[in-house]
DNA sequence: AAATTTTTCGCAAGCGCTTGCAAACTTGTT
DNA sequence: AACAAGTTTGCAAGCGCTTGCGAAAAATTT
């Protein structure tokens, strides 16, 4: 078994306390006496076990990162940075999948509660609308909320302006001289998806052109939703000219929908996808995709939660940060 | 903040050691008392302190989860249900991704030592098969091996045959009358790689194919890498008709190559590649590959972790899984 | 050289829980 | 009714660390 701070302090002649403040190298202790304990510390590779100190500080250093789906599109970028930026501060990450199951998601959200961990971060999902939440806020619980919105409730929020993405990918295609913009969408009680809609309407409005319901098609988010939305749009009068796809898994189902149907992209419809996942970068046609900067999403969160832990203020309570248009095949003129 | 043990013991009339035992329902309480107690702890929603509890328990019901690159292929799937498997048993999975940094390594690594995890899962890249091993196992601490090998020590580890995945790919393509069939691999100091490799020939070997060492390129496990493999295997004399890849982005690369070359997949060269990441399954044409049991060998090893952790007997040190081929667009006749 | 300030260090309590052991209480047996 | 055997409960120590406070030692002042 492992040495503890007695041994050390043994070793050293001294007592715990001591030992403890040259480790942690708080002020109280002689300089060569620290340096003595240092030696020795070194000389055994003494670890401290954490667990003693995070029972006697109050803190795990542990943050829960909740996530519904951990396969979600660009989530392992953005826990990278995440993981990279809490561990730069001394904090670990503990993964929590909740798979939407309600009761994990409770278990999850109650290892704050728990002390298992000094806070959490929900990524995606829509969990963060739920009534758990509120739950959650009782015990003044440390959240934060990375790409996804909590109704009613203020939470440190991080999250792309989807609103600006749809807008930008919609004035794209408009700007190509196309006028029959369809959008493919997942279901609109997801925040993130009617932010989407709303960028899409205003870049119609700006350009004058009238909104179209026929144009809009909900789905669920699988390759076969964006398989069989193409074959639904192609059943309305006016044929669309291009498409604005708000998933890549959508994007992946409708292009393959497109050609099998005998169809060229960008010739005969254009299509802009969301998010810079490698599969929409890889697909034939390469897509046109709105980007989410997703490192960054990463690194705020981490750094929000861990401001909120240390009672540090926090700039911008809901931090919206900017996508941006990559032009691709899929879109060229 | 919180209530504590003593809280409830107070409030229940009775001593902190009869409430502990009857939350976790040992025996030496009576049944009035006991429920009497639950009673309370569900009224007053009391969850112990996980850090003290650790504390008394020496353990933490955590176990680290060490990977080179979170991002890497199919990973996300094995620790969907690595998580999954140790929640059921109580334990909680903490991210770390050492970026192949050594000195994150050996920090990570040294988790173990400072009792912040019960043990630890190492997942992919090359630290297994690195110097570091030695150090975490003179301090006995407790490690599963998934998708890599350590050498030298012996360590529980969960893989798939790499070498019969390599087999099962090259006769496949010697099936389709084929013989002459490239090998586009990463590194060969790579366990796994070589291991195709090794599959590879055994195929030809058995097929009485001569072995022929140009067709084997080396390169780094990336897009370029592969794109790059074509441009120099064309340079030789007599040109293969199929190719076997070993890695995703070596295969995207490889296919954006032999199409931007004039060439058609599978008329002019078949193609099969390695890991069913949905990328392959995407491309134009979908890709033929040696498919591994993702799901399985995160449970596996969590299974393994959590039994050494409980000092239960492994039934076999190194489990080995056999992956299957899944025939799609890119090798067919 | 004495008195004062400052620095260095150890004592002991405490973080919230578990658990061995002994005390108190049941129950059953003769 | 008395005692053995078993059950239920509480006491107290301990897990390994931190930290406030007072004592001892060193440095500074007069």
């Amino acid at each position: 078994m492992p040495l503890t701070l007695k041994d050390i302090a043994k070793i050293a002649g001294v007592a715990e306390s001591t030992v403890s403040r040259a480790i942690n190298n708080k002020p109280g202790v002689g300089a060569q006496t620290r340096e003595k304990i240092m030696e020795i510390v070194r000389e055994h590779n003494y670890q401290p076990n954490q667990l003693a100190q995070g029972l006697a500080k109050q803190e795990t250093h542990l943050l829960a990162l909740i996530v519904a789906d951990l396969t979600g599109p660009g989530y392992t970028e953005i826990i990278k940075s995440m993981e990279k930026t809490a561990n730069r501060a001394g904090y670990q990450l503990i993964i929590c999948n909740t798979d939407n199951n309600l009761a994990k998601e409770k278990t999850y959200l109650n290892l704050v509660g728990q002390h298992r961990v000094d806070g959490a971060i929900i990524l995606g999902g829509t969990l963060a609308n739920n009534n758990i939440m509120k739950l959650a806020l009782n015990q003044d619980d440390l959240l934060v909320l990375v790409n996804c919105m909590a109704e009613e409730v203020l939470i440190p929020t991080v999250l792309v302006d989807n609103a600006r993405g749809g807008y930008l990918a919609t004035v794209h295609l408009l700007e190509q001289g196309l006028e029959k913009i369809a959008l493919v969408m997942g279901p609109a009680n997801d925040f993130l998806e009617s932010e989407k809609l709303n960028g899409y309407q205003q870049a119609l409005a700006d350009y004058n052109i009238p909104f179209r319901e026929q144009l809009i098609i909900k789905t669920e988010l699988s390759r076969e939703g964006g398989y069989n939305a193409f074959f639904r749009i192609m059943k309305i009068d006016d044929l669309p000219d291009g498409f604005f796809v708000t998933n890549d898994l959508l994007a992946i189902g409708l292009t393959e929908a497109i050609k099998m149907g005998g169809y060229l992209i960008p010739g005969d419809f254009a299509v802009v996808g969301y998010g810079d996942s490698i599969i929409t970068a890889v697909i034939n046609p390469a897509l046109t995709v709105v980007a989410e900067p997703l490192q960054q999403l990463g690194r705020l969160a981490a750094e929000y939660i861990i401001k909120l832990i240390n009672d540090q203020a926090i700039e911008e309570v809901i931090r919206v940060l900017e996508p941006e248009l990559m032009i691709r095949e899929s879109s060229s003129p």
